[in-house]
DNA sequence: CGGATTGAGAGAGCACTGCTCTCTCAATCG
DNA sequence: CGATTGAGAGAGCAGTGCTCTCTCAATCCG
């Protein structure tokens, strides 16, 4: 027993250390070595807790994931009645997240670190993401994703969140949208134009509930 | 004379591979040293003509910009009346391209590579690309995107380019929401709700023609 | 209680990386 | 024709992910 529970408080030493690496000098260069030094053990101790950098990144990014919803529902925006005002708490949460954690950002959204690719156990954790979204935008239908090809795509999920399926659709692509903004916004995309961007997003917020049919 | 010469050649030669190596193993996995072993060339000799591994990199984002420019020039869209159909026809081009080429896609908007930031001489190529979009949606005004403080931070360029203000932020919005898209369809985000992605896309294009006032 | 088993950690080592330094030698310039 | 320049070679440094073998203490089981 007592086995089990120093591993996993190791488990979660490695992770924290990881965590600050990120935070510092950004996904790609994540070092495991770096890692090892910082939790006082040797390089090859580490591969015993994860068997390659790539589990440990993507450990990660299941926290960051996990880290991002809970922002976005402790944000109060579900306790909204007001659609379009909910959906703008939201972004805001997601946009106040993103720019106090670039880096884990980046993880989750920005280019696959070199050679990476999303396993599929992820997937769960970006849907805990993106359902704060489909709940409260998705309510509606949205005319230009009303087509029915579009629709039977989208049908499985829209049908088990009891959504509309165009609103579902189009749910999906602000969603994209907005991830864009942020992505831009970090990566310094909007200076010489609209930097700093908060009046920018504001705009942009204010144009997806538009869109949406959330005002 | 011929000296000069050799050298531009041996420059080309080297982007070339560099962008050869990208298309393969993406834009953080580049290797000084593959590309050299590529060309015929040890190790060091590549520090002659880039003094370092970000500086191979810059050259290769502009060019990228370049390419992504000169796609978007030779789609067609400016031969277009209506601006719709051109603004849809500029996104058709921006999507392919990048379904071509994701790596260089990734390289211009994807996450900085490890501890890269963008110099400042790549801000021109970025806005060559930004200007067909520009100057096709950003004619009239859009409402959401309509404040005074906005205006005031896009004025410059929006005056400079003789287009809307609020129509100018909004474009400006518009690109990184398609930029978001593209991303994510790239990453395999869209995997089990809305992929392939085609019609998805057509639908948020006709949202985004809708949004700035062009149908 | 005592021997067998397990597994965490150490350390050496492999193949790779970006980059620097010094050396050679052929092409160019004056 | 001699002096200068600069491209390329090669060795080397400090770092990387990861593998392998070894040690030794903690645990398990008869």
């Amino acid at each position: 027993m007592k086995r089990a529970e120093a591993r996993e408080q190791m488990h979660a030493q490695i992770l924290s250390a990881a965590r600050q690496e990120i935070a510092v000098h950004g996904g790609g260069a994540l070092s495991m070595r770096a890692i090892a030094r910082e939790v006082g053990l040797v390089s090859s101790a580490i591969y015993r807790y994860f068997p390659t950098r790539e589990a440990l990144l993507t450990a990660m990014i299941t926290e960051s994931y996990g880290n991002l919803a809970e922002a976005l529902a402790s944000s109060g925006a579900d306790r909204k009645r007001n659609l379009a005002r909910r959906w703008e708490t939201l972004g805001r949460a997601f946009r106040v997240w993103s720019m106090s954690n670039p880096h884990e950002f980046q993880l989750i959204y920005g280019t696959p670190i070199p050679g990476y690719v999303a396993p599929a156990e992820t997937i769960p954790a970006a849907e805990a993401v993106a359902v704060h979204f489909l709940a409260t935008g998705a309510q509606g239908p949205v005319g230009a994703f009303n087509s029915t090809a579009l629709s039977r795509q989208v049908g499985p999920i829209a049908g088990a969140l009891d959504l509309n399926p165009s609103g579902t659709a189009a749910v999906i692509a602000e969603i994209a949208a907005l991830v864009g903004m942020l992505t831009a916004e970090i990566a310094g995309h909007f200076v010489g134009t609209a930097d700093p961007a908060d009046h920018l997003f504001e705009a942009f917020l204010r144009r997806q509930t538009t869109t949406l049919g959330l005002s």
